[in-house]
RNA sequence: CACCCCAUGGAGUAGCGGUUAGCUCACCUCCCUUUCACGGAGGUAGCACGGGUUCGAAUCCCGUUGGGGUGACCA
């Protein structure tokens, strides 16, 4: 039994787009499944739109969401594989060999100072693992050009060149080329080899059924990485697309995937992109994820938006972080419920400062700064917060939340956070007293405003 | 225009001839609760349409409609 190789074969454009992303995934979890091999190849015959800088999209892409390839190109310059070169661009030789086999058999032909292929006019059955065998008549087929006027090969012929020559076992790729198909199919026929098995995935639309293209919301993999959502909600969203456990399972470890992952169940209907559930599945991750792996994703985020410097207190960061991860989604929250931490001359929500900066609001601060004062610094945790103002509400018969929700503003700014008690205790005792003090002394005079 | 693919609530899906059509997101209500989030209990909402085949169809066949793809000296 022969085993499986299969390629992701991107042409670097500038971007990695979501649909890539995917056809990648469907490859490397074909490749894990079966033990074989999964295999890199750059499409980049188009000189006039392709760039080097832009395989470092590619590699960052595939590195972050966390598809080794076992062969192709690497970050750095280095090879693996024993069947390259793997870029196109540096496969010129083969392709004339493949060219110059075709004219001497007077299967091609030139024409305008292009190479045509003489295409089979008669039907032929494509047979496919995902959407079965499909006819095409191929009667009014035209001749393929094959080799451009200015000698570079195209796509049609660099593509079955390269997986024939590469030993490509199983071309997934996505369903836009299925109707391209019969045309490779004849090319390996008059090349007198084996075609490789095909099986086209659907594609990823818009959420109003539009194709999904490169400036649609959505569309580009780096922006996941920037907006601080984690490679591995967004790589078990992607499979959730075209694909099913069929346990009614959303949320599954990729060993799963690629345990139960497999070409016959690859759904055939295309999918429309909903940005709503991966941002609830990357939430389902952010909460899960150990406060280590989260770190580094949410000190960039903090340092892109200024909000921390080089220098910054490290126990204390971490601490807040933790507490902050428990109400969020995505990273890119994380500006908005972890700025207050780090400055004191925080802005107050006015809707929510109107709200709870009454008199009766600015009282309570006060008897709150004078009753937690006495609290020593080493006592300051939750635990003991909670029975101080347990014990205020009690001895001035006021609810819990008259307390709560102006400490909460005053300490943060805002009516939203994490859990009170645990805020302060993060805060710390100076922070706090100094922070119902700026509130009590900012409203006083006005309150409500 | 031609050819190809597809069609279960708003979105993703389970279902593969007999089910009160299941699950997740989103939305709504309630509970929990210091806010938010989580969690819990409910709710709105679906087999595109029309013909067949069959005792019986979301499941099989045909047509229609709708959506997508291909038809490049782009990939």
């Amino acid at each position: 039994m022969e085993s499986v190789r299969v390629r992701f074969a991107p042409s670097p454009t500038g971007m990695f787009h979501i649909g890539s992303a995917r056809t990648a995934l469907f490859n490397w979890l074909y490749a894990r499944h079966t033990g074989g091999t999964f295999i890199l190849r750059v499409e980049d015959t188009d000189a006039s739109r392709n760039k080097p800088e832009y395989i470092e999209v590619i590699f960052n892409g595939l590195r972050w969401l966390g598809f080794h390839w076992d062969e192709g190109p690497q970050p750095g310059g280095a090879v693996r594989g024993d069947r390259g070169p793997y870029f196109q661009s540096q496969r010129g030789a083969i392709y004339k060999r493949y060219v110059d086999q075709l004219l001497s058999e007077g299967k091609a032909y030139e024409s305008d100072g292009a190479i045509k292929f003489r295409t089979p006019k008669t039907p032929i059955v494509v047979p496919d693992l995902i959407c079965g065998d499909i006819q095409f008549d191929r009667t009014n087929e035209p001749d393929l050009v094959i080799q451009r006027k200015d000698g570079s090969p195209v796509f049609h012929l660099v593509n079955v060149v390269d997986d024939l020559e590469m030993g490509i076992t199983h071309v997934i790729r996505g369903e836009d080329h299925l109707s391209n198909t019969h045309k490779h199919l004849a090319l390996i026929e008059a090349f007198g080899a084996k075609p490789p098995r095909y099986a086209h995935i659907p594609l990823i639309l818009n959420p109003n059924g539009s194709k999904m293209s490169k400036r649609d919301v959505g569309a580009s993999i780096e922006d996941y990485e920037k907006e601080g959502y984690l490679p591995a909600a967004v790589r078990n969203y992607l499979c959730l697309l075209g694909w099913s456990p069929k346990d009614n399972r959303e949320i599954l470890p990729i060993e799963d995937v690629i345990a139960l992952f497999d070409l016959p169940q690859v759904n055939r209907a295309n999918a429309r992109f909903d940005a709503d559930k991966l941002f609830w599945i990357n939430g389902e991750y952010f909460r899960a994820a150990p406060i280590e792996s989260i770190e580094p994703l949410a000190l960039e985020i903090l340092r892109r938006h200024g909000i921390l410097g080089e220098k910054y207190d490290h126990a204390y960061f971490r601490a807040a972080l933790a507490i902050v991860k428990e109400k969020i989604k995505v990273g890119r929250e994380l500006p908005d419920w972890m700025g207050h931490f780090f400055r004191e001359d925080f802005p107050f929500d006015p809707a929510a400062a109107k709200k709870v900066f009454t008199t009766e609001g600015l009282t309570n601060l006060v008897k709150l700064h004078e009753r937690l004062s006495q609290i020593n610094p080493k006592d300051f945790n939750a635990l003991t917060l909670e029975t101080e103002f347990k014990a205020l509400a009690a001895a001035t018969g006021q609810k819990l939340g008259a307390l709560i929700h102006p400490t909460r503003l005053a300490v943060s700014g805002s009516s939203v956070g994490p859990s009170l008690y645990h805020l302060l205790e993060v805060l710390g005792r100076a922070r706090v007293l100094s922070r119902l003090e700026r509130a009590e002394k900012e409203f006083t005079a006005s309150p409500g405003t």
